[in-house]
DNA sequence: GTTATTTGTTGATATATATCAACGCATACT
DNA sequence: AGTATGCGTTGATATATATCAACAAATAAC
């Protein structure tokens, strides 16, 4: 059970009614995670419908040698894996917490009933499928195509917060070591186009940067 | 415009009136292409919703080095780039046809307005996209989790025409050079999983190529 | 403020895969 | 028939990145 408040400032519901928040509200319920918990594993059964309402939520696999690999980073408010409940298929990835975190989490079997056919809803839940397909291109576009050095000009370039980021983290979201990392930081701030002030990193040529991965 | 009878055989429209058949008619045509020819290119503005009716539809990026980066191949019948038309944005990926093959391109803009408010319809399109998001997931846990070894082991698995293709297609398809297919092959031969039969090989210990991407 | 722990850097080496080059074996051409 | 053309194989070498190890720098703990 979900506070009604909370729904309607959800954009996939701000257009439903007062009655339809309610009965929203009977068949979802809010729960609560600490930085580094679990809200799934890999083959896990879907059971509900889930969205991220707060913190930063990471989708990963694990391959062989057990490096994460991760797919995606969820900001709220986000749409989770709504492929594997609509399809029914076990997750294909596990997803933790970065940051402690809520989800809410919807029967989908009542919401598909309900709400589903409301063009509304609809409609944004196309554009969440919509908008996966093109993150998952883009994941595919930086990891297969690209080289590392490319990879890190196309993230730095187009995340403002990855100079932020430990290089560990950043490292693992780029697919490569923390080495790596560190030879292209330092091969770029060579060549000027990044410059170390305090501890992290600035851009100094965006333009140069872009080059790289075009 | 598009003959009605095709239309009621495409499994998206089973369930339409002769009447909406008959208008969805007007809004959409038929297009042939032949073995080779472009659908489109990457960073077109797509123009149309686009079924495959006909032949198969390879859909690649193109690397810097300039290969061609083999992201889904489309057995009719199946909606291509529908993300693209949805989110109104150039095509991420360029398709062209391997066989001879037929599309029909429909008039997105009134089809939205008209059909996708249909439950049976707007239930066939997050198909669609549920299962282009199965595709990329599979395509970045074959491409990015695993080694040549491990990606070889896994498609002649789970693909049956995988052993009658021509090895040069097969490793584009893999995204590794035919020197590296050749010398997966040559391993597998000698410890026995596949073996050669005239000019094509057949599996002979499918449960030891399991256990290589597993 | 000193110590301990984590995070980042650097160099040496290992590894997987690509690249290059040569050649054998098909199939198609005439 | 013989010759051309493309496909597949093999070996030698190059390249990018990972791995390993040592250390430096930063941050946290006491």
């Amino acid at each position: 059970m979900q506070s009604v408040n909370e729904l309607r400032d959800i954009k996939f519901f701000e257009n439903l009614s007062q009655e339809e928040l309610d009965q929203l509200a009977t068949i979802s319920r809010k729960r609560r995670f600490s930085k580094g918990e679990v809200l799934f594993y890999e083959k896990d059964e879907p059971r509900f419908l889930t969205l991220l309402t707060d913190g930063i939520l990471k989708v990963y696999k694990t391959d062989p040698k057990n490096n994460e690999i991760v797919l995606h980073r969820f900001n709220p408010k986000s749409l989770i894996a709504e492929m594997a409940v609509f399809e029914g298929v076990p997750y294909p990835a596990s997803a933790a917490f970065e940051t402690d975190g809520t989800v809410i989490e919807i029967d989908f079997i009542k919401f598909k009933e309900n709400f589903l056919c409301s063009p509304d809803i609809a409609f944004a839940f196309f554009k969440s499928l919509t908008q996966k397909i093109k993150y998952l291109e883009d994941v595919i576009a930086l990891n297969i195509v690209l080289d590392s050095t490319a990879r890190v000009a196309k993230y730095i370039c187009e995340n403002e917060d990855a100079l932020q980021m430990k290089h560990n983290q950043l490292a693992q979201y780029l697919h490569m070591t923390p080495e790596t990392l560190s030879r292209v930081f330092k091969k770029f701030a060579k060549l000027g186009f990044i410059e170390k002030e305090g501890s992290s990193y600035t851009i100094k040529n965006h333009e140069a940067l872009t080059i790289l991965f075009e």
